[in-house]
DNA sequence: GGCTATTGGTATTTTATTGGTATTATTCCG
DNA sequence: CGGAATAATACCAATAAAATACCAATAGCC
């Protein structure tokens, strides 16, 4: 509601008198969006609302609104709204919440998906081997996709757990943490890695960028009550298009840190 | 019933009006989780329950529930209800443990000294001048050095703060913050932002790596309690040599959810 | 162990709201 | 006068929101 008072105010306030009214629409609508006063995401008041609020034909409203849609500005959907395009920009991340990937996106209005790269069953490789504590006649069990946002690849996501934990990768759903809880192991602490790394050029195909630019490379091992491994994680970011926030408070002087 | 009552109680107040029923009450919930009012591990009153409470049909309450179970929120079990998902957040770390590369090298067992690029005071740049919220008529103190960890350079840090705060940049010993202390002014939070990028020829060749390599970009602003800009600084880690690690714990139930 | 109330899961339909389009009148300017 | 830009009217089509009715799994009680 605000996002469309705003449109109103500046189409009131704008004194382009002799223009005609739909490059005048036009006008306040692109300069509310570059002020940022509707985001990424948000929708526009309808067709008609803009139309008898402002007290000019819908015919004209949509003149302007669809030379903004030509210009990549807007998005319009039949049947639901129209909405300010998704500007890729940088995503962040909060570093404090881990499952929030589909969230937060959305939040952006952005449409997300995944697609699997990979679920199997596998014999272990030798790191696996270690970090997992496999014997060599256990088997790995593999999950790996890409994470995309409006249509823009941003992640690929690389799982490795024990077969005995996980024996049917092809039943998860959209989580993997819900698939463990559902056989009762859960992680109830993590430490996770991140650095940077030039993208090779298989990752770099996928997440269609040239070979060799900067990714943010997190690698995380979860591990159960008990102590024991459950999960080993490497997922590669777009460096490009990827920021990872985390808040950070200083303790007060008296306190230690932990004790 | 109390956590029941608190949606209902939020949902009432909401003055959303307008917006899609399912939105309203899915930002109630999602509030609700993020106040902490209803935990995780906890359970949502069932869909039956707050459509009949909430005057809404079920198909409604089902469509905000299934978008925070998409979100990973919630979790929910067929015929036993719904809950709120255990989440991974990282173990609060103080800034200075944080950021402290000395100390961070010493426990790793490396020996640690630093090169001076810079120290002193100039005219700001726009970028500074925005952050610190500075005039163009006062100066802005710059810190830059390198730091090396048993005779390999391992990453450059680029401060800036107000002249005001930070009069004497050739004073610093070997610690800024405890310069900051000093003068009494002491940062007690900071936002950081960690990205990936390839490295320029000059940084590249301070750090001895071959140009374009991927190095770990840390932008950090630190804040007094009164909530204004104090520091504002930029380090660029070599991608190959260090990690930035996290330590996440799962905060959920006590008890097993499933026994 | 098996029954049963309670829970989430699904399919189908109705309705209101949204953008999409064709047609027509008006104004402005060469 | 004529053509093009502008604006208004009336109607079409797609989508989302919401409701109804029914299915299936789980937990708890006997």
């Amino acid at each position: 509601m605000s996002a469309a008072d705003q449109i109103f105010a500046m189409l009131k306030e704008s004194s382009q008198s002799g223009a005609p009214l739909y490059l005048q629409l036009r006008r306040s609508i692109e300069e509310a969006v570059n002020r940022g006063l509707i985001g990424p995401g948000d929708a526009l008041p309808s067709e008609r609302d803009i139309a008898s609020k402002a007290d000019i034909s819908r015919v004209t409203v949509r003149k302007a609104v669809q030379d903004l849609v030509k210009g990549g500005i807007l998005v319009q959907r039949h049947g639901s709204g129209t909405f300010v395009a998704p500007r890729m920009e940088r995503v962040e991340q909060s570093l404090s919440r881990l499952t929030s990937f589909t969230e937060d996106m959305a939040r952006r209005g952005m449409n997300v998906r995944s697609v699997w790269l990979d679920r199997g069953l596998y014999a272990p490789s030798p790191d696996e081997m270690m970090v997992l504590g496999l014997s060599s006649t256990e088997l790995v069990a593999r999950v790996a996709r890409l994470r995309i946002a409006n249509d823009t690849p941003l992640a690929i996501e690389r799982a490795a757990l024990s077969a005995n934990v996980l024996p049917d990768p092809e039943a998860i759903g959209s989580s993997l943490y819900a698939a463990l809880e559902t056989t009762g192991n859960r992680p109830v602490r993590a430490v996770q890695r991140i650095s940077a790394t030039n993208l090779g050029d298989a990752d770099a195909r996928l997440l269609e960028v040239p070979p060799g630019v900067a990714g943010l490379q997190i690698e995380r091992i979860s591990y159960l009550a008990s102590g024991k491994v459950i999960e080993f994680t490497r997922s590669v970011y777009r460096g490009d298009a990827y920021d990872f926030v985390a808040e950070l408070r200083l303790t007060g002087p008296g306190e230690e840190l932990r004790p």
